[in-house]
DNA sequence: ATTCTACCTTACAGAACTGTAAGGTTAAAC
DNA sequence: GTTTAACCTTACAGTTCTGTAAGGTAGAAT
C-alpha cells in the first residue's frame, strides 16, 4: 500500500518510515507543508495527484497548517483515510480534526506498535471498502465486480445489483419489495420479476454460496450447510 | 443511522444512549454478551441478524467477552463499522483489539465531545463508503449504481466499469490500458473500444462532470472549468 | 388428503448492450 | 503548411439482457 507521510520531526519521520516499510508498504515522505498541498489538492487536476491509500498528517508543519492540507484533501477526496498524528493533545483538537474528515486521531507521544496497529486498521477497512466480503464472495471496488474464491464472477447489471443488495445484508432476508426497490430502481417491475432474477442468479452462484428462499419473506444470503 | 450500543455500565449507557440520539441515531442498546453474542453473530444465518451502521462495544461484559463478540462479529461481517470502549487502557489491549478487526479503540475516562466525533468520523466513511464521491458524483454502494447531484444515474455494465475506474483514480489521468484491464477485464478488446466507451459515457455525464483527454496516456474526471 | 398460495422454471420477443470497422477531426512535430 | 499519429464519431450486426406470461412444483393450512 502507499502511504504519504507528512511529518516534520526528521528523526521521528526516519522512525514511522523504517517502520512502516517493514511492513510491507511503499512510503512518500514531505516534511512541508505547502508541498503536501501541492501533492494532495494539485491547484488544477490531472497536473499530478497523490495516489495514496492513506495519509498519515502531523499538524504542526513549517508553511501551510496541518488542518488546512486536510480540508483542502477532503474537498475532491473524501476516500482516503487520514490520520493525524500531533502534540496537541486537547480534546477540542481531536474533535476539530476528525470533524475536518480525518479518520483518526493520535496524540504524541504515542507507542509505534498502537501506531501500527491504527494504520493496520485504516489500510484494512480500506482494502475492503465498500460493499464488502461474505465467506468467499468480495466485491473489488475497483472493477464493480464481484470475485468468488478469486475467481472474477461476471455477471449482468441487474443481478449484479441484486446480489450487492443480498450481500449488503448478508446473512438476513431481505424482503422481496425491498430488492424490487433497491435492485430494480422500484421501477413497474412485476413481482414475478424477483423470483426470476434469483433463478438465474442462483445458476451463476459459485459454491458454497446459495440463496435460501424464506416463505412468505424474502432470500438470504448464505454459505450451504 | 442504527447504533448497536453494547455496554453494562448502565449509567454510562444511558448517558450515551441520549447523547447519540440527540444526533439523530437510533439505539438499540444490550448488557450482556451473550445477547450481543445472539444479536450480532447468529448462529444460524437468517434467524435475525443485526441492522447496524456502527457497533459501540464494552469489552468488560458479563457472559461472553467483547473480543470473542468482535471476533465472532467479524467472521461473517467485515463490514460493519466498530467502536471499542473499555477501562483497558494497556497499549496491547488497543493493538489486540484493533487487530481483531476494531476500527476504533477509546479508553475510559474519555470526553464526550470526543466519542461523538469518533462515531461521526466512522458513519461519516460508512455513509460513503466505497468507490467514492468526487464533487457532485457519488457511488451508491447498496444499488451499486451512481447518482449525480442525487439523480440516479443509470449506466450499462461496461460504462459503469469504465466510470468506476476513472472514479477510483479521479482527478489524474488514467491510462488507456488500464482502463482496458480494469473495466473490460483484459479480454481481447481492441484499443479503439475504450474511445468509444468513453465517447458513450461522455454522453451520459451530466454537467459539470467532464472526461478531459490526455494526449498519449489515457483520460482523466474532472469537473468544468 | 385436499386446497390454496407462494415460489420455481422455462420460453420468448423486444430492447439494450457490445465491439469493430470505417471515415472524420484535431493536435503535435517537423 | 504539411504530415502524422492519436483521438472522435457514426453506423451496424451479433449477442446478451429484460421482463412477462404460462405452467409446474412444493409448502402450509384446513
Amino acid at each position: 500500500m502507499n502511504i504519504v507521510l507528512i511529518e516534520d520531526d526528521a528523526m521521528l519521520a526516519r522512525t514511522l518510515d523504517e517502520l512502516l516499510r517493514a511492513e510491507g508498504h511503499s512510503i512518500e515522505h514531505l516534511d512541508h507543508g505547502d508541498r503536501a498541498m501541492t501533492l494532495l489538492a494539485p491547484p488544477r487536476a490531472g497536473d499530478a495527484g497523490h495516489d495514496a491509500d492513506l495519509v498519515v498528517l502531523d499538524l504542526n508543519l513549517p508553511g501551510a497548517g496541518g488542518l488546512d492540507v486536510l480540508a483542502a484533501l477532503r474537498r475532491h477526496d473524501t476516500h482516503t483515510p487520514v490520520l493525524i498524528l500531533t502534540a496537541r493533545d486537547g480534546v477540542e483538537d481531536r474533535v476539530r480534526g476528525l470533524d475536518l474528515g480525518a479518520d483518526d486521531y493520535l496524540a504524541k507521544p504515542f507507542a509505534l506498535s498502537e501506531l501500527e496497529a491504527r494504520v493496520r486498521a485504516l489500510l484494512r477497512r480500506r482494502g475492503r471498502s465498500g460493499p464488502v466480503t461474505f465467506g468467499p464472495l468480495e466485491f473489488d471496488s475497483t472493477t464493480l465486480s464481484f470475485r468468488c474464491h478469486g475467481e472474477p464472477l461476471a455477471l449482468p447489471g441487474r443481478e449484479q445489483r441484486l446480489l450487492a443488495c443480498l450481500l449488503h445484508h448478508a446473512g438476513r432476508p431481505v424482503a422481496k419489495a425491498r430488492l424490487v426497490q433497491e435492485a430494480f430502481g422500484a421501477d413497474n417491475v412485476g413481482d414475478n420479476a424477483v423470483e426470476v432474477y434469483i433463478h438465474r442468479l442462483r445458476k451463476r452462484l459459485p459454491e458454497p454460496l446459495v440463496l435460501r428462499t424464506v416463505r412468505g419473506l424474502g432470500y438470504v444470503l448464505d454459505t450451504r450447510s
